[in-house]
DNA sequence: TAGAGTTCGTACAGCGCCTAAACATACTCG
DNA sequence: CGAGTATGTTTAGGCGCTGTACGAACTCTA
């Protein structure tokens, strides 16, 4: 939390001394960050932004260049009076990761270039929980290798790849401890998918909680929030929540953090897998509503198992309305407290919840005002996600082009 | 949050440009912490610990020493052989800070110094809440008008002032927006304060949240915690929590974190002064748990309330064990969520729970190991505060002192 | 069309901070 | 008492940011 911390990297940073060069590396990654989000920006507007001299600005823009990370783009932008700047702007393509999400529905990968464009997307889908993890970790290697030959003919270096489950994970091991919905236990996902690779994957490999990364997809490109300070519960057949305060991803301080599904939310209700007795999965997962919406014809799983529950609440189905409201409340108790326990004002809803939306909006936020203690005072904005079902595998391939972005400089270091 | 923040400062900093001040910054922060921690130590050590070199180590130790915050102490761990190196120690009466808490049952202020020991102690006991806040800030004002000149005649020059309150505060204005159990709403306590104060208080003044000032006071003085992630759970008549990773408070993105008393246990249970139905404080605040005890006999707040009811405790009377076991019970269901979402590994128990551990504790456990999802991964430990009550006060004096172990050279600076 | 005014980008000296190596100091061991 | 070792300080060097100065490029005005 500080510190917040980045997927792959150990939770407990050493105190380290600082010099020069972290200076450089800070101011670097400020000028690059300038640039990403504020537009075409001339090297004098950018001195401006970041309260450095344009001196320094020049010398890192000089770096940022050779990097490929940052292209000028000539004096578009002249604004009247004086010798034009010219523009410099974010290189799309100098930079590329694969995410790869695996999930209980299926497989996907993508490729994502800097620009946060998704260049190569490739799916698999099908239950996975009738395969062995060997089988599905092999699937997804290949998948893994063919977006990486994608994306060497693309021309994109790959700087990382982003691995989402849908569990609890050891971020220090790189282990998937439980994933209960894929009823797989402690599989060392990225040494496995290393070892299944027939090519050889020269970057970093990270693994993490698919709605950790979720969120951290929502951050990146979901439309523009109004804060950086948010909550991203995903949907599914489990329900899972991450947790962004102020730009930084909160996971917890060893990566089990975010298990929203299994908060309590009715004491008598029905048994869970997890042991106890009425967690929010039980009453808001995906299995639960199809069921009480009487939706037996389709698929438990995946973005086909929503498409008839979604025609049923267009024709008015009551039975299907019933169930969406009553998830939607289970939902507002899990937000409530979330929100009373993080204190964002933004709380954005993923996965198989961004199409149900509208049914689920209003049960939930009546709960949500109830329970919110805060809420006269700093409103909460409940919106659907705007990545939908993808935001994971997004997020995924984010998590290294991320930390590329926070240290812009490791890349000139390689190549020199 | 990461980054965490700090009492006190806004919660989204600008980004800001480093330069080779912000370095030494950081390394002074390094050393002094090093010192601190790790205690008596030779300059060599330090650098050694640091991973600095011994030159830089030595320039900084000569500032930290020219602003009085360490001090030297002869040869005594001498190691054998060669040159046996000058101990460095932090000097307690460097600095020190004074912590007032305000809450439902009384006004408490300390002096303490910058090694955890509390100098000073006033207290004045009785129900807040039969007086308007002006009354009890005046009274506030002057008790911490004494504890000023207490330390200006005990030598220790005071950097800060934190102020502990039983509510939601509004950090970037230092309001105290919403304290149900006080009765208070939109009050701008140091604001108030420093008008009523008799004398200038020529230092910060900073605003929070008891339990989260609580959580800061058990981080810095309670027994060696393993981790330093853990939540602190506050009980008196409500309930709240302090949530740290990584050594860094997180209060939420506008200091509204924490509220577990208002987390719902009970769906049906009974109403709360917060609108909704079933929350925490109902069933394991205190005012239920005297009631479900019979206890009618007492105060209804603060110490003296509790000891009727731990006699009857210890008496064994059945209907006091009860009651408090639910109570334990309904704290599980909290914990477990905490746990869940934050992934925590140590919980502990303060206020009124501390004395009541040994009757909360095997309840409560035995609910979180059927509600957390990764106790099987990461056992948790749950134990009673060993600063009980006073962890709010000390706490609050901590956090000013805080930011001065973060940036040890401002007091040089301000003395030049 | 030419000169004044303005802004952009770069070059250069200066300063602060860290590192590395050398040196003086102080103690133990044989 | 000298060799060996660890400590603390001194000095030269590298690196990064700042401030100033200067050439470049463009607009405005006469």
């Amino acid at each position: 939390m500080s510190t917040g911390s980045t997927p792959g990297s150990p939770a407990r940073p050493t105190p380290r001394p600082t010099d020069q060069a972290d200076v450089r590396r800070h101011n670097a990654a400020l000028v690059l960050g300038c640039v990403s989000s504020s537009g075409p920006l001339s090297r004098a507007r950018v001195a401006a932004h970041t309260g450095l001299t344009r001196a320094t600005v020049g010398t890192i823009v000089d770096e940022l260049l050779a990097a490929g990370l940052v292209s000028e783009q000539g004096t578009r932008s002249a604004s009247g009076i004086g010798r034009p700047g010219t523009d410099l702007v974010l290189r799309p393509d100098g930079a590329a990761s694969v995410g790869l999400e695996i999930n209980v529905d299926g497989i996907v990968v993508a490729v994502v270039d800097l620009g946060g464009t998704v260049r190569h997307r490739a799916a698999r889908s099908g239950d996975l929980r009738d395969r062995t993890a060997a089988a599905v970790l092999r699937s997804a290697a290949h998948m893994v290798d063919d977006a990486v030959a994608v994306a060497y003919d693309l021309g994109l270096p790959v700087r990382g790849i982003g691995v989402a489950v849908p569990g609890l994970v050891d971020l220090g091991e790189q282990v998937l401890r439980l994933a209960p919905n894929l009823g797989w236990t402690d599989v060392a996902v990225v040494e496995r998918l290393r070892f299944y690779a027939v090519t050889h994957w020269p970057c970093p490999v990270v693994l993490d909680n698919e709605a950790n990364l979720a969120a951290l997809g929502e951050l990146w490109r979901g439309g523009h929030l109004s804060t950086d300070s948010f909550v991203l519960v995903n949907g599914d057949v489990g329900v899972g929540a991450g947790v962004v305060l102020d730009g930084a991803l909160h996971r917890g301080s060893r990566g089990f953090g975010g298990e929203l599904g299994h908060l309590t939310v009715a004491p008598e209700g029905p048994d869970c897998r997890c042991g106890a007795r009425g967690c929010l999965e039980q009453v808001a997962g995906l299995d639960f509503i199809l069921r009480q919406a009487g939706v037996r014809d389709a698929p438990r799983t995946g973005e086909d198992a929503v498409t008839p529950l979604l025609t049923r609440l267009r024709r008015g189905d009551e039975r299907a309305i019933a169930a969406v409201r009553q998830a939607g409340e289970a939902l507002g108790v899990g937000v409530a407290a979330l929100v009373n326990l993080f204190d964002v004002d933004t709380v954005v809803l993923g996965g198989v919840f961004a199409p149900l939306f509208p049914w689920l909006d209003e049960p939930l936020q009546a709960v949500v005002r109830r329970r919110v203690l805060s809420a006269a005072w700093a409103p909460l904005t409940v919106r659907p996600s705007d990545l939908g079902r993808d935001a994971a595998v997004i997020g995924a391939a984010y998590a290294p082009l991320r930390d590329l972005l926070a240290d812009p400089l490791t890349v000139v270091e390689e190549s020199a």
